[in-house]
DNA sequence: GCAAATAATTGATTAAAATCAATTATCTTT
DNA sequence: AAAGATAATTGATTTTAATCAATTATTTGC
């Protein structure tokens, strides 16, 4: 399981659903999505809500999470182009499984459940599209979920921080305009514990962290340290 | 989040997609199908093999695991009528992102994966149920990623008891003919962990195990230790 | 039925990370 | 720019469960 780091908490790709749609399908959803703008660190949808819409990311950047009243686990993070709430599909449930926040300014399109639901029981390609999209996600979640069953503090970090540099911004320097909290529910770990990991990196060079700036500079090593654990 | 112990581990339940088939489909994957039979213990597929086949399993008991070498994550507990292999439709790859193995002596039926996705791509009911399958089985799994990083082993425990009894055996008293090993694997506990966690309820009178034997005594206190942690 | 192998149990010790408690830095608001 | 609020950092302590080390049961193969 090599590079099982790459998808640690990434979201899915642009798995573009939407050319598989006819014009006039593409024109009912048109006509029926609602266009939300979010602050950075809004709710997009709280878990046990009724999900009236499914939720497409246009812009921005957002995690999905479970909460239970104490505890958050964040499932995934969502970059442009992903979808939020595609559980709720699921019939017997019309009720938002997870909650999800933003992470930074956002943008998102609401497609009407019901409407989403008929066009996936009437277009057979789009529902295949569909499929491969919670394929997806599901291999990146379990995988995720392995992380941090069996990895420490350190392999945890550092699947985080190459899943954020390879999958989500796609560089090695990036603006990490999250708290170390939001980062530290991302690796599992306390607040604390993501701080001393994060130290431990910089004061070996792996990275370098420059006010909000993190800079990858061994990614090899990082790639060791997911690896073994 | 209550009552999320329920779905801790266990594999969807029977949301019977072949009903959505026409006669001629369902022919079609009849004549496609493979029987194969395994024994306890046996390795129904491994993770990083060709995904040659959607696995249906039609008796028996089954475990859907993830490994890398070293460690194992049980993911869930498959019983019949639930499928294998599924995230393998995500046509970007045809390798098992999952191993399996056979809890008990059991039977499946394989079907060609290409025929599958046919299939899905030219029924979109059939399709809309796969969705479904799909949809229920991430709830639960992310579920059961949100019980094992934030409960604690009794917490686990009484999960995964309650799992067994609700959803997979549908009894309060069912033979646990897995080691306690593979308990610990469901736990996400050690083997050490895992019997003394067990001991403790049965000191406490909420369960109790004759040999292979386990009964639940005390489902309210299980269902508090899980709400509780 | 007996020996060997495997699984289960128990106790002692260790390790990893959480929590607790301050302190320092940074951001916001006026 | 100052004050207050929030976030980040650091050190000390505690907690949970893993690991290690035996011992006891239970299976399995002959």
């Amino acid at each position: 399981m090599e590079n099982n780091h790459s998808c640690s908490a990434a979201a899915t790709d642009n798995l573009c659903c939407f050319e598989e749609l006819t014009e006039n399908e593409i024109q009912l959803l048109e006509q029926n999505k609602l266009e939300v703008t979010y602050k950075k660190g809004e709710n997009i949808c709280k878990q046990g809500a009724f999900a009236s819409h499914i939720i497409y990311l246009c812009q921005g950047l957002a995690k999905v999470y479970i909460e239970n009243g104490t505890n958050y686990l964040t499932l995934k993070v969502v970059p442009r182009g992903g979808f939020i709430g595609l559980t709720s599909l699921f019939s017997k449930n019309n009720i938002f499984q997870n909650s999800a926040m933003a992470y930074q300014d956002s943008v998102v399109r609401m497609f009407d459940m019901n409407l989403f639901r008929k066009l996936i029981n009437e277009n057979a390609a789009f529902a295949s599209q569909i499929i491969n999209i919670l394929c997806e996600n599901s291999v990146q979640i379990y995988n995720r979920f392995f992380s941090l069953q069996h990895k420490q503090s350190f392999g945890r970090m550092a699947d985080i921080l190459l899943c954020l540099s390879d999958r989500i911004f796609k560089t090695s320097e990036f603006d990490l305009n999250i708290s170390r909290q939001e980062l530290a529910d991302l690796t599992g770990l306390s607040k604390e514990q993501t701080i001393r990991t994060l130290k431990s990196f910089k004061d070996d060079n792996f990275i370098e962290i420059e006010g909000k700036t993190l800079k990858i500079t061994d990614k090899n090593s990082l790639l060791d340290i997911s690896n073994y654990g």
